[in-house]
DNA sequence: AAATTTGTGAAAGATTTATCACACCACGAA
DNA sequence: TTCGTGGTGTGATAAATCTTTCACAAATTT
């Protein structure tokens, strides 16, 4: 019987290294929809994680149950003590932990900033910057300030991957005219700007539109001054419980357009990525298919 | 088959006025604890309802089901829906855009990415982690990889606003190996590694651990093999429908942990944060309003 | 090259479902 | 009270499904 106070995802997770890679691809999609996939048939199951029967009855075996059966049945019963308990804790995010712990509330918040910032957007206006970001005939400078420069590197360092010909460019520091002299009609600028806005980006944002070139800009929910000379500008909230601003609507943003601008570009990167691929290859953590 | 908006609960409690008494007994006992009693074998919920095994088989037949695996079956499928949805009632983020196109797939991804990397975490693990990262006595060394030394950074920029005594390092540079020599037992560190896991992040890792460091790691859900050296891992779901992982999941939780700090902290940082706003507006880098 | 892990296919065994016939019971109507 | 009716349980059984375990080959790791 286990431990009134382990449930099994508990008991799952510290085996965890103790098994081998097959059986943690189990036991993690077993995680994955918990507890239902955990109470279907044995076969339905290994098909789902890929893995074979046998493989099933080893993992069970090793978690400590006599079988699979015995597994399944204190699965039940966990669920069954869920279900009893005063009241269903569902609104939480991390179960473990009250809804007033900083986890919870700051996810909350993230969530929200998450909903309206999506609920907002012109799906056309994005869709047009990430033809324009996959645009390889222009020259593409990536431009952050203080904080987002980290941003603005996440998103520079897979459009290296995806296409030549960009240039990251940090406004903070006092070398970004150098940059600019380069910059020529119809090259595309992605700038980030959120609070508080930056009197160097400003600048830098009207000398590239003065050269006439297109700028996409990510900023947040009251919009920087640049907003006025950008052709597309993304805002995000970034509303959360702390001193400090949440760029996390940011990245999903940044990361959509990423994922976007690839597909785009297939074709062309096809290559590039069968490199990554192999990369992938040596972590031997995952199977080669499936 | 079952309407997708009406749960078998409510379909029960519908038919229960077509249901004769020992049904109805059964009916109700099924719902008393509800789903996990039906997902038991059938003789174990006809005695557990007090019934007969064929009045269980004519119910579930009353019911609209082929059988009682068929009910089984529509049960697991309404958990596994019921699991996923916190927040998931919304179907589309961006209203104005199908719920195919990339936006809308790419956010479900990463909502459902916060939502089981939530749902995994210890909150005394990561409460330990923000005591430890707060303390000051301790040097700092904020780690990061060939990708997530952004995130890595995003970090330090926080922490250098919030305490003293940090430092960054990138192990993809040859130069870390003099930042080490600092490093003395019960120095912190945090370390970023993702697949694909690289080489010169363990090594670090492990010479850290020898000399006595501790060691808080945010991985993904594969767990970087930094982890057994970590005294607490945080790994975060990664997947979203992209050539590319997701690091906003990651972003949230290292967001979370600067909001925790800070509060932690926040009687030495006021004056810090205060200081660092007097420095700026004298540097005119900030415009001061809107 | 050796050892470990994993999948395949199969078969045996166990459990479970689905059904049947029949007896019994409760209950209302005659 | 008696009868009839529909509901229910019993026990049995056939069929279906599922679990468990093998041995061995393939793949992978050390």
């Amino acid at each position: 019987m286990a431990q009134a106070t382990q449930t099994i995802s508990d008991r799952i997770q510290e085996k965890l290294d103790d098994l081998t890679r097959a059986e943690r691809q189990l036991a993690l999609s077993i995680l994955e929809n918990y507890p239902a996939s955990g109470l279907g048939p044995l076969t339905a199951l290994a098909k789902d994680a890929n893995v074979s029967v046998p493989t099933v009855a080893r993992m069970v075996q090793k978690l400590g149950y006599r079988g699979y059966l015995d597994f399944q049945s204190e699965l039940r019963e966990e669920l069954r003590a869920k279900a009893k308990s005063p009241i269903a804790k569902h609104d939480t995010w991390a179960e473990a932990a009250p809804s007033e712990h900083i986890l919870n509330r700051f996810t909350d918040a993230v969530i929200e900033n998450i909903r309206l910032t999506l609920g907002q957007i012109d799906p056309t206006g994005f869709d047009d910057a990430c033809a324009m970001v996959a645009d390889q005939t222009r020259h593409l400078f990536i431009v952050g300030g203080r904080i987002t420069h980290t941003l603005a590197e996440y998103f520079f360092l897979h459009m290296q991957v995806i296409r030549p010909n960009l240039t990251h460019v940090q406004s903070t520091s006092n070398t970004w005219p150098h940059y600019l002299l380069n910059a020529k009609e119809g090259d595309i600028f992605v700038i980030f700007d959120v609070r508080r806005y930056e009197n160097n980006t400003l600048k830098l944002a009207e000398m590239a539109h003065a050269r006439g070139a297109k700028i996409i800009l990510f900023t947040d929910q009251w919009r920087s001054p640049v907003h006025h000379l950008a052709d597309i500008s993304l805002s995000c909230r970034i509303i959360v419980p702390s001193a400090w601003d949440s760029a996390a609507t940011t990245m999903l943003l940044v990361e959509t357009m990423i994922s976007s601008v690839q597909n785009l570009n297939w074709d062309e990167t096809k290559e590039r990525m069968e490199t990554l691929e192999d990369m992938f290859d040596q972590t031997k953590l995952f199977r080669k298919f499936t």
